[in-house]
DNA sequence: TCTGGGGTCCTAGGACCC
DNA sequence: TCTGGGGTCCTAGGACCC
């Protein structure tokens, strides 16, 4: 019988903000999303004053009770880089591991000889010694068992960070006491059709008939159910699917009005986008733009719009650039206050597999370009030669007041300990 | 002052073809 | 001339995840 394991780090984006500050380790600890938007990592004291997941900042903050709370924009590259460290910890004691998402991992704990529950704890206590990150650990016969394992080790401190789902009679008394909408892959959506029809908790959804569980809830919803009942049906897999797509997105700083800003916004976005697909060796062969004015007020100043076109594949900056404003310029509509603009890429595929039949541009001569462009940048900082499209003041930018420092991806960042 | 940025998978429905 | 079935591909939209 397998067993899969679930480590999960505890509010991941404050913990990495906390492993450079000790003077926030004990305080309550809260990052924002992009543009410094909404709450989306808060440590377990930001939680008790009762911040929730998503809450826009704006109106949070004013909150006599949240005077004491430490805030910071998020910082990606930090994140990225303390996620790797803590899957090198357990690639070491563990034989296979999948990346999930970037705070949590997935283990194969089939057949190890050593006691799991003693196991899990050690892991654990090295993850937070080497890679400085507070986890959970939950496991099962499946996948979506382990997370809900995960998710219970989480809630009740006197399990000491670990659960142990792989009994049948354990999974049943939780099963009769939490709500279906705790299981992973369930939503509010189905949640809310479940309970209308009934099923109230996850023993409800378990005991409900195969054939109606998927005539109600797709094969989705079917696969649940089995993962559920301890048929495994997601595979552990330690290569990751090659991706489909990619996007840049960003609502903006401010609300932009005229051509210019939202051009050089574009530009940047297929500028950024681009980089991310030579990053990862990949050509792109379909382009979307859109923009929208914000879309919390539908109203008569409301406008959202978006084109796509086929490109001959490529992970040529300029060429993207050209596109997109291309395509920009057929949905750009005078008179709207636009919100947020997006560049995204579609049909990729790994670079130098399918030269065209009749390629338009020379692509020695672009790669060598890109070469030399990602070779500059990589040495003195991204956006040190970008195209001038991309614009040189960039006042449309996302505010990010309270950006910590790249403290373990940026030379000039590393920090300074003094000693005396 | 005003609400994130990514991704995935599945299904339904239309177009088109044999 | 009329009618039927079945397959593929594409897209939009919904639902989920972090």
């Amino acid at each position: 019988m397998p067993v899969y394991g679930l480590i999960d780090a505890n509010s991941f984006y404050c913990s990495c903000q906390r492993v450079f500050e000790a003077s926030i380790r004990a305080v309550p600890v809260v990052v924002l999303s992009n543009n410094d938007g909404c709450a989306i990592a808060r440590t377990k004291e930001a939680k008790r004053l009762g911040i929730k997941m998503g809450e826009a900042w704006h109106l949070v903050r004013r909150r006599p009770e949240l005077k004491g709370v430490r805030w910071y924009s998020s910082n990606y590259p930090l994140y990225a880089d303390m996620s790797r460290r803590m899957y090198q910890v357990l690639e070491s004691r563990v034989p296979r591991v999948e990346p999930y998402s970037i705070d949590e991992m997935f283990l194969d704990l089939s057949g190890l000889p050593y006691d799991l529950p003693t196991f899990c704890r050690q892991l654990r206590h090295e993850v937070r010694a080497v890679a400085k990150i507070p986890t959970c650990i939950g496991w099962g016969p499946t996948k979506t068992i382990a997370k809900l394992a995960n998710g219970i080790a989480k809630d009740r401190p006197e399990l000491d960070g670990v659960c142990d789902l792989d009994r049948e009679a354990d999974r049943q008394a939780v099963y009769r006491e939490l709500p279906i909408g705790e299981v992973w892959g369930i939503g509010r959506r189905i949640a809310e059709r479940l309970q209308r029809a009934g099923i109230q908790t996850i023993a409800d959804f378990v005991a409900m008939d195969s054939r109606a569980a998927r005539d109600m809830l797709t094969v989705v919803g079917a696969r649940v159910q089995s993962e559920l009942r301890g048929q495994s049906c997601l595979p552990l897999s330690e290569v990751a699917a090659p991706r489909k797509g990619l996007a840049c997105t960003r609502t903006f700083g401010r609300l932009v009005d005229n051509w210019t800003d939202l051009r050089e916004a574009v530009s940047h976005y297929a500028t950024t986008a681009a980089e991310k697909l030579r990053a990862e060796g990949m050509t792109a062969s379909f382009l979307t733009v859109f923009i929208q004015t914000n879309p919390h007020q539908k109203d008569t100043s409301w406008y959202a719009n978006q084109q796509s076109c086929g490109i001959e594949p490529t992970c040529d900056t300029l060429v993207l650039i050209t596109e997109a404003l291309r395509l920009l310029r057929k949905i750009w509509k005078p008179g709207y206050r636009y919100f947020k603009a997006g560049v995204m890429l579609d049909g990729l595929c790994p670079a130098g597999l399918q030269a065209g039949l009749f390629q338009t541009r020379d692509p020695v001569k672009s790669s060598r370009l890109m070469d030399a462009l990602d070779a500059v940048n990589g040495r003195y900082g991204r956006g040190t030669l970008r195209p001038l499209s991309t614009g040189l003041d960039r006042t449309w930018r996302a505010r990010q007041s309270l950006l910590s420092p790249a403290y373990t991806t940026r030379l000039e960042d590393i920090m300074e300990v003094k000693a005396w």
